[in-house]
DNA sequence: GTCTATAGAGTGATAGAC
DNA sequence: GTCTATCACTCTATAGAC
């Protein structure tokens, strides 16, 4: 990808977050990058191609990044816990991509936006195995799967909204607490392993 | 409240949560209405104003119904699971409303921003207090009260974004899972009263 | 209280020079 | 690969008739 190219993405990442996606001109991402409007087409052929161009890019990372932080690890909860870790420091750390990945779907064309929720989908279903392959080994209680998917990863995703680098607290440190706070959830009154009675 | 800026309003509501407020245009609305868009400035002085108009009557009425699901209730840890069930509740049964109080901020000006964000903050103290409370009860373990108070308000808040009226799970079902996912991630282990073992 | 007509600015995108 | 110029359209909002 062109130096130009790389700069158009960022910019309008960065304008994207913001501003939101229909409140953004082309004219503010040709100011932001330095050149022309009509520049800008040299690049991409749509404002709504840039816009998918990044959600594709980011969908596609993310999925890519949960499968890293789950490839060798063994046992069912430290599975869901190194899960849960990756979702949020991958939220955190791209959070402005992850932001308009959650917000902007509705500036995709029909057709891309059937291919941005097939890769959402696909994400979810990962986590979805893992509660069902959880309650099946009994670490975790009966629980409608689809809705603790959705519950754990709205959660992290949220972070995502309020996070600010170089704030109060680590990327870490959040994935700690919801990591904790997740895990509880999923056990319902359980002890954990070990126990403390 | 007339009878036609009611319905300017409700169709507002439904366009701005199916399209966004930006996506959404006066021609749009007034065609949903039934009238000329210029008809529209009769009843709101700015396409601005309506939007500020839907977000300052769902905070409100989102905290009255807090504050009314609260009264009278004893015990730190049966307010906190009224507090979690009424935010649950309102935010299924005004879903749309609701969506939109959570994504269209950025469509406000600057001092109607400030405004709508100081009512999301009270509202968001009444959760952080109610974590304060039970940790200091000994309900709950330490923890990071504004994060968590984040975390269970996003939870059930994102519910909004996919419950269907009608669809597999009632509200009343949908509350439950999440009291009870909640309830045990603030205990973090700890057993529930009279216990397990 | 709703209409028609229009102002005035901005939009995404294209043509063609360099 | 970036420029200037412009097209065709849409936008919010206003003026003034009825």
């Amino acid at each position: 990808m062109s130096d130009m190219k790389t700069t158009i993405k960022s910019v309008s990442i960065d304008l994207f977050f913001r501003k939101g996606y229909f409140a953004t001109s082309i004219s503010d991402i040709a100011r932001g990058s330095g050149i022309q409007k009509a520049s800008i087409y040299y690049h991409y052929p749509s404002k709504e191609a840039l816009l998918f161009h990044i959600l594709k890019c980011t969908m596609d990372d993310l999925t890519d990044y949960l499968q890293q932080c789950l490839a060798g690890i063994e046992g069912i909860e430290t599975r869901m816990r190194a899960a849960v870790r990756g979702h949020v420091r991958f939220h955190l750390q791209r959070q402005k991509e992850n932001f308009i990945a959650n917000s902007e779907l509705r500036g995709l064309t029909a057709e891309h936006y059937r291919e941005i929720v097939k890769k959402r989908d696909a994400y979810e279903l990962i986590f979805q195995d893992l509660i069902r392959e959880g309650t099946k080994a009994g670490a975790f209680p009966e629980g409608d799967a689809k809705i603790l998917s959705y519950a754990i990863l709205t959660l992290c995703t949220a972070g995502a909204s309020w996070y600010k680098d170089g704030g109060r607290l680590s990327v870490d440190a959040i994935a700690d607490i919801y990591e904790r706070f997740i895990l509880s959830g999923l056990k319902q009154g359980r002890l954990d392993q070990g126990g403390n009675c």
